[in-house]
DNA sequence: AAAGGGGTCAACCGCCATAGG
DNA sequence: ACCTATGGCGGTTGACCCCTT
């Protein structure tokens, strides 16, 4: 069976957007919102259809959008995230207030990638500017951690056609001191500071990071000591997720989807378990 | 001043996941 | 359980801009 095109070509308009498009866009949205793109085209009296509406809103008229040049630290913070998620350019966005997925997509494809290719930088981690793991103020205590064993993944991420090297990687992570835990990949060794430093931004509401109703405490949720000033999330992912009470991880984005994804490929549960 | 080549970025395309019937 | 509609995502394209020659 032949999927259907997404709108009916005929009679509609492809191409850049007029300013006057863009009036009756904007226009419609703010009297009527958005509930139903495919019919909004049409209520608005716009020929386009309705892929075609959501792009330019969600990527150049929302009120939302930050126009303008990537600041040093936006681009620093793109490189960081990439570095953990690969080309997942929605999660990244997601942790840039004000910036798309589109965008990010661009300037890493104009940008980023060529001046790290010609400077062979290593992706500065996100522990550059942060406190060492084993640091006093870490006060981490790690259920189980020591004493698991994290397999290398079976199969390779079927839905995602660059997965983040370090998900790609066959990991194992090391008894005894938390700081000889690594992740290996063919070509290259992580240690534990590649890992992304879980402070209270992480966790907060307006990181992208929330738990689906289940923000308040995390010590509590994954049974971890969650020190506000510097924690690390392997352990709930690998060792705690049966007592995780939290029906949402799965649905959590960015950061997270990154820990769960190595906790699946550690062999856990396919699915979380119902609380 | 004109041509051409490379860079940029908005927009499109096609696929996938999921909700709902 | 299956099918369809829809939204969302990442990859790609092509028009436009700017710089160099």
């Amino acid at each position: 069976m032949v999927r259907a095109p997404c709108c009916e070509k005929m009679g509609l308009k492809k191409g850049p957007w007029t300013p006057e498009e863009d009036q009756v866009l904007i226009s419609f949205i703010q009297r009527n919102g958005h509930g139903n793109w495919r019919a909004l085209p049409k209520q608005a009296g716009l020929l386009r259809c309705g892929k075609s509406c959501r792009l330019r809103w969600i990527n150049y008229l929302r009120p939302d959008i930050k126009r303008g040049d990537f600041s040093r630290e936006e681009e620093e913070t793109i490189i960081k995230l990439h570095e953990m998620l690969g080309n997942r350019w929605s999660a990244i966005a997601a942790r840039l207030p004000g910036r798309t997925d589109n965008e990010i997509k661009n300037v890493w494809h104009t940008h980023l990638k060529k001046r790290l290719q010609q400077n062979q930088v290593m992706p500065a981690t996100t522990m550059a500017n942060n406190k060492s793991f084993n640091s006093d103020s870490s006060e981490a205590t790690v259920p189980g951690l020591l004493e698991s064993s994290i397999r290398a993944p079976t199969s390779p991420e079927p839905s995602s056609s660059e997965m983040s090297s370090v998900t790609e990687a066959s990991t194992s992570i090391q008894t005894g001191d938390v700081n000889n835990v690594e992740i290996k990949g063919e070509d290259m060794e992580y240690s534990m500071e590649s890992f992304p430093l879980i402070d209270e931004s992480f966790w907060s509401d307006d990181s992208g990071f929330l738990l689906d109703g289940y923000s308040s405490n995390l010590s509590e949720l994954s049974g971890i000591n969650v020190d506000a000033q510097a924690q690390y999330a392997v352990a709930p992912m690998a060792n705690n997720v049966q007592e995780w009470p939290c029906d949402g991880l799965s649905r959590v984005d960015n950061g997270m989807d990154f820990w769960y994804d190595l906790f699946i490929r550690a062999g856990g549960a396919e699915e979380l378990p119902d609380f």
